[in-house]
DNA sequence: AAAATGAGAATGAACGTTCACTCCAGTAAT
DNA sequence: ATTACTGGAGTGAACGTTCATTCTCATTTT
């Protein structure tokens, strides 16, 4: 019984492996970006052989559209930790802690490769832009659902502040892994304050800074 | 006379072959982007042949080098503009209007380019570091001498201010380039609108849209 | 004639990928 | 208990391609 796999049904066993090589190859591409990173240094940092490693991965945009994926997942379990916030705008900070000042260095350098990848190769594009799609809506949920208990002002439209968002998110993060001097703690508050004077209702503001 | 030329002074023909070649370059990098694009390309879009065109460049890096600089001759220029404006606001305004709006989906897509490449080679990186550096202390100077004519507030410091500025015009630079549904005109109106709430003064503001 | 300008084939390195092969745990037959 | 077999796991040298760069030679200009 314990054998009866199908060929389309990895082993417990596969899985990890594909997780392990995905781990070394995070931290190739982290430390020197998706193209200078070469297959070899991946295999070194896997301690596997080539040939073994392409019985795991078919190629090389293969492991970048994994690392993709897990990078989805992991925001994904971001959101579910909104929904234990209070309000909408904890919520928000609480997405913004965890997505811009938690991460190391190396997961936001990713972050950035990963976007600048998505310029470059085609599949990689369709994937990234179906993740960010699906962030976006996300979003926009929260927006809508903070919108239907009335904690923000209700003649925004939604999905021009989920893009307002979306900006902000990719230009701290950019911003954090392309200049050595930005101080993620120091810019964060202004920017939720910008975002707290766009969304709150005018008259019902219960904290300004 | 005419040849009296140092080696370190090149002739007027000479740096309109420069600007040619970058030129060329320039529409080769913004369709495949820096990597992609190969000097056998960059040669046979400006009708030239590599030994010729190694003349002229040295390296690739250093035709990319060459466009960075272009790019921020530019944005030197777009800086210019502002003193024309009738209040910060407006120059903001104006600024983003002419760097994020205006712009071809080539020039801005070269814009990405360059961003993605800062973070891979190293000489890149320090040049783009000190472009960045100069464009920053420029929005510095005039969010200074905006305080200085009292039309914004006191209380905020700058330089987080001129950072916040930074992360939206990357951001939205970065959408734009990433994502087609991106819509600039929709969203610029909401990121003024933010900038103006953060740094407007509380009391006498004369446009609450 | 000498120098600058230009062409394009040649070079050599780097890289992703493949292939022929070894190793070994598990199993069944002898 | 020993042997023979099986198939997945793993190896690493080799391949073919791509690409930046250089070398050699021709043409034009001064």
């Amino acid at each position: 019984m314990a054998q009866a796999q199908l060929k389309t049904q990895p082993t417990q066993k596969q899985t990890d492996r594909r997780a392990e090589i995905l781990d070394a190859a995070e931290r190739c591409f982290a430390r020197a970006g998706f193209h200078r990173a070469s297959m070899q240094d991946i295999c070194g940092e896997a301690q596997m052989s080539p040939g073994n490693l392409y019985r795991y991965f078919p190629s090389k945009e293969a492991l970048i559209a994994g690392i993709c994926e897990r990078n989805r997942a992991d925001a994904v379990a971001s959101f579910a930790l909104v929904d234990e916030a209070k309000d909408f705008f904890e919520g928000l900070a609480g997405l913004a802690q965890r997505h811009l000042v938690d991460r190391s260095d190396a997961e936001v350098g990713l972050c950035a490769e990963i976007m600048s990848e998505s310029r470059r190769h085609p599949d990689i594009a369709k994937l990234n832009q179906a993740i960010e799609a699906d962030i976006k809506e996300r979003l926009a949920d929260m927006l809508q659902r903070a919108a239907d208990r009335g904690e923000i002002r209700k003649d925004v439209d939604l999905q021009s502040a989920a893009s307002v968002l979306m900006v902000l998110g990719d230009g701290m993060s950019w911003r954090r892994s392309v200049d050595p001097a930005f101080d993620t703690t120091k810019v964060l508050p202004l920017i939720l304050n910008m975002v707290h004077s766009l969304l709150a209702k005018p008259n019902a503001d219960g904290e300004t800074s």
